[in-house]
DNA sequence: AATCAGATCAACCGCATCGCC
DNA sequence: GGGCGATGCGGTTGATCTGAT
């Protein structure tokens, strides 16, 4: 008597998610907000399991992630809450607005845990291995953040924030379901669009992106070829004035949009990214000079 | 240039927990 | 209080990337 599959398998799809795929779970939670997860997949078009669905949009979609690697300071951050918290990375992750728990264990186990077993601290204790011999510690490069081999033993574990962490009693509560009001705040919008462009690069009137202009998914970086050495983005400097910008090698391209009547701030939540990015204003943005349309 | 090994991280799986009836 | 479905969470997998040889 096993348990029941959260869904049924049979014929949905599985593995990485196309382009398409995210632009129509995107689109569908913009229009719809998340009520059901399961009835998701179904009423946006999609062959996913709801399961699947969530967690794309968790780990990928949403808004509000913050891209990019972690800072050191996040990094000690995780390791402190890490000892006081353990493996629940949920916990942690409400830490860090903008990350999620996912991001957060992957870059426990694949380089945080490394570092510190070449401390000589256990990963799991957050303690120095007992009995350790000399040559299994190290010498730590505060500048580079790199560690090498010494005969001398470090006997504590590194400093710990503990008292940061008692003042610091917010939690983000990730689990809160997104609503309209969270779609229509000025910087959610802003963000929205930023991920969206630096997910698809913008489109005009298909769900489908240009082929060959898959934006690299960290930090706007752009993987075309033949755009690989600029950077975009796109801000929001107030209400009425959207700046996209482009930096190609040799100078910086901005495009502003002034004082335009339909500006952010009256974006309505029954719209969408796509229709926002087929604003009027927009159009003449698509041109070979901003290669990421 | 080809191959291989290790690193990385998105996505999956299954169990735990929550909340409704 | 118990059953059940939906969602959350943490461990794990496997495809892809990257660097070394």
């Amino acid at each position: 008597m096993g348990r029941q599959p959260c869904c049924e398998k049979v014929g949905l799809k599985r593995g990485p998610w196309t382009v398409d795929e995210d632009h129509r779970l995107m689109n569908f939670i913009l229009h719809n907000g998340i009520q059901c997860w399961k009835r998701v997949p179904k009423l946006a078009g999609l062959l996913r399991c709801g399961k699947s669905c969530r967690l794309r949009w968790i780990n990928y979609l949403r808004p509000d992630l913050k891209r990019g690697d972690f800072t050191e300071e996040e990094e000690d951050r995780i390791i402190q809450l890490h000892e006081q918290l353990g493996n629940r990375w949920s916990k942690i992750a409400s830490h860090f607005p903008g990350r999620t728990d996912n991001e957060i264990k992957n870059y426990w186990n694949t380089r945080i845990k490394k570092r510190l077993k070449l401390l000589g601290v256990d990963p799991i204790t957050h303690k120095p291995y007992e009995g350790t011999k000399d040559e299994n510690f190290v010498i730590i490069d505060e500048n580079t953040r790199t560690v090498s081999p010494s005969s001398s033993l470090p006997r504590t574990v590194p400093a710990i924030l503990s008292e940061e962490l008692r003042e610091d009693t917010r939690v983000v509560d990730h689990t809160k379901t997104v609503d309209e009001d969270e779609f229509t705040s000025d910087k959610v919008t802003a963000d929205l669009l930023n991920n969206y462009v630096a997910l698809c690069g913008g489109t005009t009137n298909s769900l489908l992106l240009d082929e060959g202009l898959m934006v690299h998914r960290q930090a706007g970086h752009c993987s075309n070829p033949s755009v690989s050495q600029q950077t975009f983005s796109a801000s929001f400097a107030d209400s009425n004035n959207i700046s996209l910008t482009t930096s190609a090698s040799e100078s910086v391209q901005s495009i502003r949009v002034d004082g335009h009547s339909n500006g952010v701030r009256q974006w309505p939540m029954e719209s969408s990214v796509q229709s926002f990015l087929d604003w009027d204003d927009l159009n003449y943005l698509h041109q070979a000079d901003y290669p990421f349309f």
